[in-house]
DNA sequence: TTTTGAGTTGTTCGA
DNA sequence: GTCGAACAACTCAAA
């Protein structure tokens, strides 16, 4: 009998506990990827799909070529595959958000008329979100006591499973990853192969590098644009390239310190994420704080272009768009910075910042990417208050006081005294540079009224 | 049920 | 330049 391993969204053979699990049983293995388009309430995004690309490709390397490659709904194709070959188990990584679990439970149902054994294995979390909760039973709605009372005190995440020792494979069909069609027609994505190294390899080699310097500064350097402070694993943790699991235990290998504790805590944000959409399924389009299912977002689509394109005439927040633009990345303040700035002083509804983020992050995540601006527009889960409004003025000349970020991405202001790069309009009215679309104070003391209708 | 303490990341104003 | 208070009261978690 023969089994297959359904990849989803966890595209490594290192600690991934499905393939371990189906190469642990004396079956031969059929490693299937099937972009599912169908099933899905969002269509991933150009900066996703090529991302995903280049990860199976790697992927289908380290399993020497076995990997098929199939588009379309997962359950006919599985059926076809079943039908074909003598299929007695399915393995596949748990589903945690609403339409995977609608579609899995389908799946279950399906498979068990035709006593094919479905397996499925945790490899995305270091915590399932159903069993954390409240000594009342329901969800937690605040990050410090879901994190230590109901993660860390609670069990200890799995160990990782490491490398499956051996893998037989069936034979596979004929098919090629570029049926499945994931690259756009216009090639934007050429500049960014030198930028980035997607494969399962790369990931381990970071975390590496990571572990050995510049995790020590974490909890200060973290804050810092221009500086290499951050590990920048998160698109390689969003389709598994490496398991959140391997991370946690190599930072517990290494001597406790805060640097530690807080980056652990930021893959804890990784979870509450997860956990809100898990318990808070609508809060995908809906927020999740209902009474502002009432505030008056202006949505003119010419600031919100703007933002787009890095020309809102501040200079941090240009900088951070044009970042995104050109890596596929933002850092994590500048993507604060830039969120406050959309919802707040240009007052654009976060959902369309999410969906831009979407779009062109590579490390686009669906919970991730929805708790974080739900956060930011003080919609989602946090007693943030409202009037807690980013000044990019400010945030510029606290976090890129040397102008370094800046200036690498709006390289025609380096011409500017450092004194005036974040406002350079007090410098001089006749630069090659984008007039401010709002005022600082007008749009911030409207989006306190707007807030203050909604109370 | 009631009470109490606390909540990722900020800004502005006035002394 | 630096510091604390105000922003404005709310919801959540837990005793």
């Amino acid at each position: 009998m023969n089994s297959i391993v359904l990849f989803k969204n966890n595209l490594r053979i290192n600690d991934n506990p499905a393939l371990f699990h189906a190469s642990e049983s004396e079956n031969k293995i059929l490693p299937v990827y099937i972009h599912d388009d169908i099933n899905i309430k969002k269509q991933l995004g150009s900066a996703s799909r090529y991302w995903l690309y280049n990860a199976l490709i790697s992927l289908n390397k380290s399993l020497n070529f076995n990997l098929s490659f199939y588009r379309g709904d997962t359950i006919d194709i599985l059926m076809k595959i079943i039908k074909k070959y003598e299929i007695s188990d399915i393995y596949c990584e748990q589903p945690f958000l609403k339409n995977d679990i609608i579609l899995f439970d389908q799946l279950k149902l399906k498979l068990s008329q035709l006593n094919v054994k479905f397996n499925i294995h945790n490899c995305t979390l270091l915590w399932s979100p159903q069993y954390i909760l409240k000594k009342d039973n329901t969800p937690y709605k605040v990050f410090t006591p879901f994190y230590r009372k109901g993660c860390l005190e609670k069990i200890k995440p799995d160990l990782p499973v490491g490398v499956p020792n051996k893998l037989n494979f069936l034979p596979k069909d004929d098919s090629e990853i570029d049926d499945l069609k994931l690259l756009d027609k216009f090639r934007w994505y050429d500049k960014m192969d030198s930028q980035w190294d997607i494969s399962e390899n790369s990931a381990v080699k970071i975390l590496d590098s990571f572990l050995e310097s510049s995790i020590y500064n974490y909890k200060k350097g973290r804050d810092f644009p221009a500086s290499n402070d951050t590990s920048k694993l998160s698109p390689y943790i969003r389709f598994g390239l490496i398991s959140v699991n391997k991370i946690w235990y190599a930072l517990d290998r290494l001597n406790f310190d805060r640097n530690i504790a807080h980056y652990k805590s930021e893959l804890g944000w990784r979870e509450f994420s997860y956990y809100l959409l898990y318990h808070f399924s609508f809060m995908d389009t809906k927020n999740l704080q209902t009474k502002f299912d009432d505030f008056n977002w202006e949505n003119s689509s010419e600031k919100f272009d703007a933002w787009k394109k890095g020309e809102t005439g501040y200079p941090i927040v240009d900088a951070a768009m044009r970042e995104l633009w050109e890596t596929g990345y933002i850092h994590n303040r500048m993507r604060m910075v830039t969120a406050s700035f959309l919802v707040k002083n240009l007052l654009v509804d976060w959902r369309l910042g999410e969906s831009w983020f979407w779009d062109c992050l590579f490390d686009a995540d669906y919970a991730s990417n929805i708790a974080g601006w739900q956060w930011t527009a003080g919609t989602g889960a946090d007693a943030a208050p409202y009037f807690r409004i980013f000044n990019p003025i400010l945030q510029g000349e606290k976090f890129d006081s040397e102008g370094k970020y800046t200036l690498k991405y709006i390289p025609q202001l380096k011409d500017v005294p450092l004194k005036y790069l974040q406002k350079p309009w007090e410098f001089s009215s006749n630069l090659d540079y984008a007039n401010r679309i709002v005022d600082l104070k007008d749009s911030r003391d409207n989006a306190l009224y707007q807030y203050s209708l909604i109370k």
